[in-house]
DNA sequence: GTCTATATCCAGATAGAC
DNA sequence: GTCTATCTGGATATAGAC
């Protein structure tokens, strides 16, 4: 009598994704070291041996989070770089499109959070590290050359691209920390200010 | 035979201060929570008991050197604030020796991370959190007022100003915390581009 | 698949010798 | 003041029942 394989498969996905949302919201709040199996399976409602049914070990899970936060952020990076806009219009749209997500996605927060707190930290498994330095330069790649193509075009300032698009994630990396902090009490800053630092002549008639 | 009292107190000293420069460079780089006391011990070149003689625990040491941190840049603050120079002078100075200090001194940089991941994380002790809750305000209100000055004068953006202060110092957690993972491969990057971002018409002819 | 009970391990903290 | 040895608690991970 053999049962309905992909009834179990539905079951196993839905625990998995219950552990991964309450690991991640725990690990972005208090770290990897600090977060207890006995806190996630708390927080899942699940026994603290079933994850280890799912996971075989908080490090692993650790990992998995990690790699798909660097894949949300890599992925929308490429998706910007292809739109049809001129280059300064994709940078002002990176910052609005990020500060939203910081101050409506609780989500795309921790995701920030998570990867603000793994590259802050040495204390981190091999494999997370490994994944860290291998997914880690898309963002500055990609926004390094959207400042490049801005600067041809004169449009985006004539500084260092490759400073520029540091300055713009460890920006972005700062604010997501302070609001992880402030949770829902975080207001975001007008994306002008920011816009103000790559863009030429940028809103002199829309602030706030 | 009474013995030296100065003297013992010199060691005294010296050893705390051994203790917490090791503990300070293992927090900021792992977390306290990762940080383990045998590993300060082997930083400090002390057994792990010693430690126990100068701390009743780790978390005395962590609190101890973040209220020293608050102090540290609570203490800047205010001394700007007092300076004879005009308020875009003051925001131009505070980020070229912010970013300096960045670069230049290791030590400077570590408190500067361990504020961000002490403010980054639910997971310190109690008495940490008030030191962080009572300390932590001064810089964003400080750098506020300054903002506010410039904008009277109409040297300093338009924005909320106490958008610019949480911009301000935003920026430049994210970039110490890049700072913490890259070491000394960390290379700051121009102050204008930052500057740029508060003082209007700032540095036309004086980019990199 | 899920739980409870338990083994194991390791870090924080203490005791006591020197 | 400093060390080594040890206690203790708590967290990870496993075993085995249901």
């Amino acid at each position: 009598m053999p049962r309905n394989k992909e009834e179990n498969q539905r079951i196993k996905d839905g625990r998995r994704e219950q552990i991964l949302s309450n690991a991640l919201k725990l690990f972005a709040r208090n770290g990897l070291a600090a977060t207890k199996i006995s806190d996630i399976a708390l927080a899942a409602e699940i026994s603290q041996g079933l994850i280890y049914h799912y996971y075989k070990s908080k490090e692993e899970i650790f990992v998995e989070l990690i790699s798909f936060a660097f894949d949300r952020i890599n992925q929308a990076c490429l998706w910007l770089e292809n739109q049809p806009l001129p280059p300064a219009e994709k940078i002002a749209f990176a910052i609005r499109e990020l500060l939203r997500l910081l101050e409506e996605d609780e989500n795309a927060a921790r995701y920030h959070l998570l990867i603000a707190q793994a590259t802050a930290t040495e204390a981190i498994p091999v494999k997370a590290k490994e994944i860290i330095k291998q997914k880690n330069t898309l963002p500055y790649e990609s926004i390094e050359r959207i400042m490049a193509a801005g600067q041809n075009e004169g449009t985006i300032k004539q500084n260092n691209a490759r400073e520029l698009a540091l300055v713009f994630w460890t920006s972005i990396n700062g604010l997501a920390i302070y609001k992880a902090v402030h949770g829902k009490k975080f207001k975001a800053p007008n994306a002008t200010i920011l816009i103000n630092m790559f863009v030429n002549e940028y809103g002199k008639e829309e602030s706030e």
